[in-house]
DNA sequence: ATTACTAAGAAACGAGTAG
DNA sequence: TCTACTCGTTTCTTAGTAA
């Protein structure tokens, strides 16, 4: 990756092209970046090339929106950032949440050889197929948040004959009171996630809601290891 | 400001060249920007002309730190990743100090036209002549580490005859409780601080002492803006 | 082993032009 | 105007060499 287009790609983000698409022309852009048109006009389509970006040429500019794959990038350099300037500020957060039921694929991912084995050199533990999932509050989500500026334990995703799985990231993490100080969990984070936001997802060694005897809308609380 | 510079300078912070010097050759970092060992060794003699890096050389390889242009330079890319990725999640931070008595620069300084000009443009008021100075523990000291990921307001430094007068920034925020909820204030943070950051300097149109009637060891608790 | 040159080769840039 | 080419020119990189 050049790192010229990397740099196309943050200006594009800063010109607000990560939440919506923007409409811009070639001569906008290369005075944004400081160079000719050519060089970027150039710049989009190679970041258009390279998967970055989504673009729409119209008759008087183009509308460019970032891709997923462009956004997961820019997250990459952002990780450095805070490794450089915010290494060690916190340590834990917290963050409370209501046991919800999932839809059940937490049992079919966590039970993939291709995870497990990350899991097991990551983590330090085989997880018990399927996820604790936690409905979160406002309050929790903004505690949430700040797991997304972090780098965390990365989980590298992998292809098998039928499909691709994609990757993700993960967080120690033990849940507070409910004597469940011995208990090694993580949360989970994938890079494209099927939860929005407000669920979290955690794995451990052993079957939680029977172990700490829980059952739907019961809250649990837990500290988050960044 | 070339971004391959950056790029190479963004590594070295990442290899630990911010806080001391490291050891290395440029065989070494040729290995970590991927690049050849001759390509490395440019770039590391480019950083040094700049101004951004240390730089000793010794008989099997070279000792590099960052120099503070260096580290500002990366902060800036930084923010822009704060304004991309975090821009509006938190809106306030509370800080709490107890009072102290400067050493009387506070009172200089803010009496120099070069800032007064700008405290009026940018805050929005002229400062008193003084900084209220509030000494912080841990808690605080934390909280007051998110400013430095913020932009902030900028000042400038300029020059005068006989010297220059170094930049920084500000942000707004306001005394709680107190009956202080009217008056406008500003936490100041220059560039390079007399101060550790044990200590929060506040500026404010009015004599704050006199004002809210705090005497030295009086808690001042204060809601910054972000 | 280093760093620091030089010079050839590769890559990127921007003026000009077409559609 | 716009995007998207081509094509000289400039800039950057790397191999080779000296200290």
């Amino acid at each position: 990756m050049s790192v010229n287009i990397m740099v196309s790609l943050r200006k594009l983000a800063l010109l607000g092209a990560i939440a919506q698409p923007i409409k811009l022309s070639s001569g906008h852009f290369a005075e944004a970046i400081k160079s000719s048109v050519q060089t970027a006009a150039r710049r989009l389509q190679e970041l258009e090339r390279e998967g970055l970006v989504h673009r729409r040429i119209i008759a008087d500019g183009q509308w460019i929106m970032l891709t997923n794959k462009g956004i997961e990038q820019l997250k990459k350099e952002c990780y450095e950032y805070q490794e450089i300037f915010f290494s060690r500020t916190d340590i834990e957060v917290e963050i409370a949440g209501r046991l919800i039921t999932g839809l059940g694929e937490g049992k079919y991912y966590t039970a993939l050889e291709g995870y497990k084995r990350q899991f097991e050199a990551k983590l330090g533990f085989i997880p018990f197929p399927g996820t604790l999932n936690l409905s979160l509050e406002a309050q929790s989500r903004a505690a949430r948040k700040k797991l997304d500026a972090r780098k965390g334990i990365e989980i590298e995703g992998f292809e098998s004959e039928k499909r691709t799985f994609g990757g993700g990231k993960c967080f120690l993490c033990k849940i507070v009171e409910k004597e469940a100080g011995g208990i090694k969990s993580a949360v989970i984070i994938p890079d494209r996630t099927h939860y929005p936001d407000d669920v979290l997802e955690i794995i451990s060694p052993v079957y939680l809601r029977h172990e700490l005897q829980l059952k739907d809308g019961d809250e649990v609380r837990t500290k988050v290891v960044i």
